[in-house]
DNA sequence: TTTACAGATGAAACCGGTTTCATTGCCATT
DNA sequence: AATGGCAATGAAACCGGTTTCATCTGTAAA
């Protein structure tokens, strides 16, 4: 066993209640004493028990992040946010990923009750009443990309809706009217959301939507190419295509050029995300910026908000929206055409 | 306050120890006894509070990992991988960073003392043994891609001379001799090894390395294009350039093409990392792939074996060396010059 | 000189679980 | 009927810190 604080006491003649307020400053010590521990406790090669401690004092200085996967790029833009909010704040983050299963969200968030201070869960594919069971009064939350409803959370959201509405609005612009959307998951909250901006769009321009042009994906880049191979045999063909993530926008890239296809010239395409690559892309990918760091920024600082205040739920629980911002590149716009 | 075990026990008329049992099966209950229990608990609200059972067993359940930043592609791979095994075992990961400052590693490591079963520390400036006294004997650490020298820790690392000289020697097969480097910050390990891998191609090769064509940069895109900006002031100019990562290189192929140089036909290039986007980059980018995931997947199979076998330091550290590989595309092959 | 109060410290309770050990009751065996 | 053994449960100690409250000492104020 690692030495604990009686030992320290023991040793150094003292009693553990000293050897806390040398630590913690907590009240005056003599310079005499507060050596004395110090040195035993070196000696002893002390540290001490972080555990203990935040069973003490009923805090753990650590907020939980549960994510369907932390390596996608675009989650972690948001850890990045997180990470670097909380670590100014003094916290530590505890990341639990779920893979999009409910169960495992679940057995996540009771892993950390009583763990963390704060929570911030995002769970594009589950409402959030489903995990209510299991978050504790107690421990405030925020929600990220979750379907909230009319619970009593904070919940930030990105506003996909304005974003896929932006994207079709600038097909729509460049002239295309046969404009396809390659979709997430059907039961995932940006997709639904995404598509309904893009209807939108094309009801106010006075397109009828054509449900043989919503391709299912599944944000894979594979899927991007599996449904932009579909497409290649609709017949009119769409001129442009809007797909609801970056990796399958790229996917459809590739699957066009393999079939000879000019993009832009034949068919153009937007994406949604601008992740690093897609300024890379040949054609550059024109694509929907989302701050997802500020997004993670701005929900960590109201969780430590939350924390700090001590209480459980917020008194009047937020509903924020990001604005997304269009991005274009050539892979969308005629005259850049090659 | 959330309930306790001894709300819980009290109201079902049971000892705590009855509840407990009841929640660990680690004894026989009578069936009436633990569904009257348990119908209480969930009448409360009532959850166990973690750090509590992690106390009492001195078992937390949670590995550490401490790293210079969360978000970058080549960490975020490497954060899959551990993410995936400790999963799979039941683990959940407390992630800290250090963007590179030692004094925040220290941090780190002290707030993460007691709160972790195991660590697996990324410390890519400072060596091992500069951060031993902020580790626990009985805790065990694994340590990525850091100077480990003969501390008894276990250590896992890219090999970067293997990588540095593959890049190096492919550049000299393809008919280069005036090959010119972009390195990284000189105290950083990786940039040490890489380098010494390409001079050890060069030196084999029986071409003479010249300091002024070994530039520094910090990873980044930007000093990427600044390395660039020099090399082109050059007489004679590189014809080849191993930048030693993507980012780094991708700047450098935005300098050249600005410049009206062709890559790869007047200079060709070769990057470190082999990120998703140097697939998509124009021309393709020729990389060193390193199997970040499985790095991370074998550092934490390995913490999870020393925490099971409840030993903190191992009997005999490794010293593991993961396999670079070489990609070859565009960027490097006058064949497929445009 | 007595009083008052601040500084320094220790004893013990507490945080919320787990676990050991003892006790009780019941059934099977001899 | 006496004995042995197992199932079910509770009391209390324990994990390693923090904190309240009490005590003691020394010095400044009355």
């Amino acid at each position: 066993m690692g030495a604990t604080i009686r030992d320290v006491a023991r040793e150094a003649g003292v009693s553990p209640a000293t050897v806390s307020r040398v630590y913690n400053d907590s009240a005056p010590v003599r310079e005499e004493t507060r050596k004395r521990v110090l040195a035993t406790a070196k000696r002893l090669r002390y540290v001490p028990n972080g555990t203990a401690r935040s069973l003490s004092i009923n805090k753990t200085h650590v907020l939980g992040f549960v994510l369907p996967e932390p390596h996608r790029e675009f989650f972690s833009e948001i850890i990045r946010g997180i990470d670097e909010t909380a670590h100014q704040a003094g916290y530590n983050m505890l990341v639990s990923s779920t893979h999009n299963r409910l169960e495992n969200t679940h057995a996540a968030l009771r892993v950390l009750r009583g763990r963390v201070d704060g929570l911030i869960v995002m769970s594009p594919h589950h409402e959030a009443d489903l995990l209510m069971e299991s978050l504790s009064p107690r421990t405030p939350v925020a929600f990220i990309m979750t379907a909230v409803g009319e619970t009593p959370y904070d919940a930030f959201q990105v506003d996909n809706e304005g974003g896929g509405y932006e994207a079709t609005r600038h097909l729509l612009e460049q002239g295309h009217r046969r404009i396809a959307i390659i979709k997430g998951p059907d039961d995932n909250l940006d997709t639904r959301e995404r598509l309904a901006g893009y209807r939108e769009a094309l009801r106010e321009a006075g397109v009828q939507a054509d449900p043989s042009w919503e391709l299912s994906g599944a944000f894979t880049r594979e899927s991007g190419i599996a449904a932009a191979e579909r497409l290649l045999e609709l017949d009119p063909r769409p001129t442009a295509v809007f797909a609801m993530n970056d990796y399958m926008a790229f996917g459809a890239l590739g699957a066009f050029q393999m079939a000879g296809l000019n993009v832009p010239g034949d068919v153009a395409l937007v994406g949604f995300d601008d992740i690093m690559s897609a300024q890379y892309v040949n054609p550059p990918l024109s694509s929907i910026r989302v701050s997802s760091a500020e997004l993670g920024r701005r929900v960590t600082q109201r969780l430590l908000d939350l924390v700090g205040r001590g209480s459980g739920l917020p008194d009047d629980p937020l509903r924020i929206k990001m604005a997304t911002q269009l991005v274009v590149r050539d892979s969308s716009q005629i005259s850049a055409s090659g």
